[in-house]
DNA sequence: CCAAACTGTGTCCATCGGAAGCAATTCTAT
DNA sequence: ATAGAATTGCTTCCGATGGACACAGTTTGG
């Protein structure tokens, strides 16, 4: 697997070209094009012809823009979950992981794909490397050592990765209905060998709305992290 | 999206045909060979054609045993995580959750295509419905809500997932230190504007060993759960 | 014994990502 | 001003992919 081609791609300060005809295109039009469809077909629907159909050119020309398909990809990906917000600087520690993590959920919501584009050997874009950087900001002062603050944030954009996972396939379209309705067929019928599953199932659908699904694994993770945090301030040795 | 043809395939009881020629293959072998392939030279290089080749057949035979590629994908993606190990039964709720996490793990190491796999939406197959009762039971006794309890499982095992993804680009192998050179070089060239990446990878890597953020990751979730269940066997009513 | 059912195969097709070469355009150096 | 160099977008071509379809051979039930 190469991935200078990213590399280059999502990093490369691009010395702007002297000679021949001025670029009718440009990264962000052509990644534009590409999450346009992804967002409306899925990933699947974006290929080279048609992100060249869309925008008015053949597909070859693209290449000249983007050394290939898994580049694009990439490039949309990191387009498309966008720049931090700013810290708002006020309330506590906890508080404001929290809004950091819940900022990340409208990219996931908006473009479910981006979960499909982020997995497996990557290299990290400038915007996902914003988004690190802020978090990791938001632990500076904690007692923690690096790697363990990068799991922080792991855990918690971990979570919320799941949670946009679970939403891309539940709510009202027409997919999601397809897929809670097939596992909660799936348990119908077969719940003598699932009878957890079909208990936590069945309470879940009679309480109706999961949506707090999300804050409660938050929370769950920040209370925890709090305790961690209190335990390495504390001067105790044991 | 069609979903059927999973639904199908994963959970279908095949009443065995009484007439024709026997089958010379089953969706064990085929899945088999699929995950070999996977296995060896990842999700890409999976193609009807290279599984048939593989079995010694025509690729159009394997269309008697599996509607599509997308199905036989999630045939292999369930087989591979193979089924949950027993419940020891002894030792607190908390100690067994993190049993049940540390066990998802060998899977993903061994077929990391699996987190290619199960991105997006797709039909929960038997063995992971199997994970997911065996998680369940294990909070069985507490105060959760159905929704809850089912959070607490996917807070655990998204943990793992990216763990499991962080690793496989990470060790030894050649992508993966060429992914983590990579990151440490674009940090290093552009450290200014990322200062706590910068501090945190620097002190990461002074340290040697991430080895243990599974572990630090586990306790921290479960630190919170155990404050969560607390609370709600609590009597006082705030 | 024969028709139904089922198997594996061969052929065909649209689409995909990408390589190579070509004509047109524009800038730079003279 | 003009010739050469550089860069554009396009056309053509290729191998591989997933899949539809029809066909011949094999097994079994009535």
């Amino acid at each position: 697997m190469d991935l200078t081609g990213s590399l280059e791609l999502l990093w490369g300060d691009r010395p702007g070209p002297r000679r021949g005809p001025k670029p009718a295109l440009t990264h962000e039009l052509i990644a534009g094009a590409g999450i346009a469809i992804a967002d409306a077909e899925g990933l699947a629907a974006v290929s080279m012809q048609r992100v060249a159909a869309d925008l008015g050119f053949t597909k070859m020309s693209l290449y000249r823009y983007v050394p290939g398909k898994a580049e694009l990809i990439a490039l949309m990906a990191d387009l498309a979950m966008g720049t931090p917000p700013a810290d708002p600087g006020d309330g506590d520690r906890c508080a404001r992981l929290r809004a950091w993590a819940l900022a990340l959920l409208p990219g996931f919501v908006r473009h479910p794909w981006v979960l499909e584009a982020t997995t497996g050997p990557r290299v990290v874009g400038p915007n996902e490397l914003a988004w690190m950087e802020s978090g990791l900001a938001l632990l500076d002062g904690t007692r923690l050592r690096g790697a363990e603050r990068m799991d922080v944030l792991a855990v918690l954009a971990g979570h919320v990765r799941g949670i946009a996972q679970q939403a891309a396939t539940t709510p009202g379209g027409d997919v999601g209905t397809q897929f809670g309705a097939v596992l909660v067929e799936i348990v119908r019928e077969r719940g003598d060998r699932y009878p957890a599953v079909k208990a936590a199932l069945a309470e879940s659908v009679a309480e109706g709305g999961q949506d707090q699904a999300l804050g409660f694994g938050l929370d769950l993770i920040l209370d925890g992290l709090r305790a961690r945090i209190a335990s390495r301030d504390d001067p105790t040795p044991r």
